[in-house]
DNA sequence: GTTCCGCATTTTGTATTCAGAATGCATAGT
DNA sequence: ACTATGCATTCTGAATACAAAATGCGGAAC
């Protein structure tokens, strides 16, 4: 057995991040950093040193004297933050190896077929699509780009559990997923890179119509 | 005169990113925090908050027992960040004002044309450049984006100082950026971008050079 | 009744202390 | 002579203690 070795503020970051998905925090809100580090059963220190790093992030504001607070929702913050994912997921692509990209097509096509056909609690919706993402980006070489995603997508986790699954975006999504695979199967990448942009401009525009104006 | 109320870890990871510009710290050594604190004048607590603000944007790695260390050098990560910066400062193009584009690109061809009349000292010529790039990117209203961005290049600050000016790269800079700014009073949105992303791609060769293999 | 001032309370920001892990050296054993 | 083990030292990781700023409430002045 391995034994965990990693610094509390990691465990803290991740734990926090848990129940960030989960909405245990609502946007906008102060952290109580005694209270939370209590409820953690931590000390302030690695508390702060979590919310740092969540703060570097975009996750959470902070302000001289006031402390930190979980940054509020705005419709114009998700649409930047799509813009630059399905940017950079487009950049993932163009470096992948275009072998190993046909290579794992059949399972993303296979997976993305499953779709509609799973139970659509929220929660596993966006589970299920992270890994469909994580396999599509699987063969990029460019570490710091992955690096870089993941934590761009963290900032982008609050806005996950403001809408709820249903059925016809689901369908519309595993549609999209298909496309993206097939253009893969056929080698077209550019192809590809444009379906999945419009994948991430169509599930914009769908969770758009959940969040509230600003 | 508004007084500077900063907390103290930003002003520390500022001063600390000023030091690394300078070179006064060497790629892949260790970080002696109660040293570094000493000198700075203040406590190990807030240099710690800096450093993984800093760790965060992959200035510094940290591990297990073992602190902060100064991230090695390497051409494939010096790739990789210019690619990630090349992308987002393309969508930055893409998603700002034509209007304003237009009206900033004589300025920028100015700039651009002054270029290698300047003295060429080698911190000159990186802030020069950083000003350019930010007057090019004024007209872009994604505020996540250029918070982004100025991230992933304080990521890259550290291989600026591997290199020293030399004058017929600058003359290339300079003759690439007046493409770019003539593209932009063209109003040839996409053959800017493609200019970009070429003096990205060169600017990087012309680096690289440079750079000692792995 | 309303506004402003001041004090008490709460919470953050920073320093200090303590505990535990890693490194290096010395010594003993083979 | 070489290796391995134990110990001392150094440094990080985390907790606690302290200082200073912000918030809220109550009372006094108008």
């Amino acid at each position: 057995m391995a034994i965990e070795r990693r610094p509390l503020r990691e465990q803290i970051r991740d734990e926090l991040m848990d129940r960030l998905t989960r909405g245990e925090f609502a946007a906008g809100t102060d952290v109580n950093e005694a209270v939370l580090a209590a409820e953690l059963g931590v000390s302030r220190t690695p508390l702060r040193e979590a919310l740092i790093a969540l703060a570097g992030e975009g996750v959470l504001e902070s302000s001289q004297g006031r402390g930190f607070r979980f940054a509020p929702v705005s419709r114009k913050e998700f649409r930047e933050l799509v813009a630059i994912v399905a940017a950079l997921e487009s950049l993932a692509l163009e470096s992948s190896d275009p072998e190993h990209l046909r290579s794992v097509a059949p399972r993303l096509l296979d997976l993305a077929q499953g779709f509609p056909d799973q139970v659509a609690e929220h929660a596993t919706v966006d589970r299920r699509d992270d890994e469909w993402h994580g396999l599509l980006l699987s063969g990029c070489s460019n570490e710091r780009l992955l690096d870089l995603l993941t934590r761009v997508k963290a900032g982008m986790r609050r806005y996950e559990n403001l809408v709820v699954a249903e059925d016809e975006p689901v369908a519309r999504e595993s549609a999209e997923h298909c496309e993206i695979a097939r253009r893969l199967l056929a080698d077209d990448l550019p192809g590809a890179i444009t379906a999945l942009r419009a994948n991430w401009i169509g599930g914009m525009e769908r969770m758009l119509a959940h969040i509230p104006a600003d």
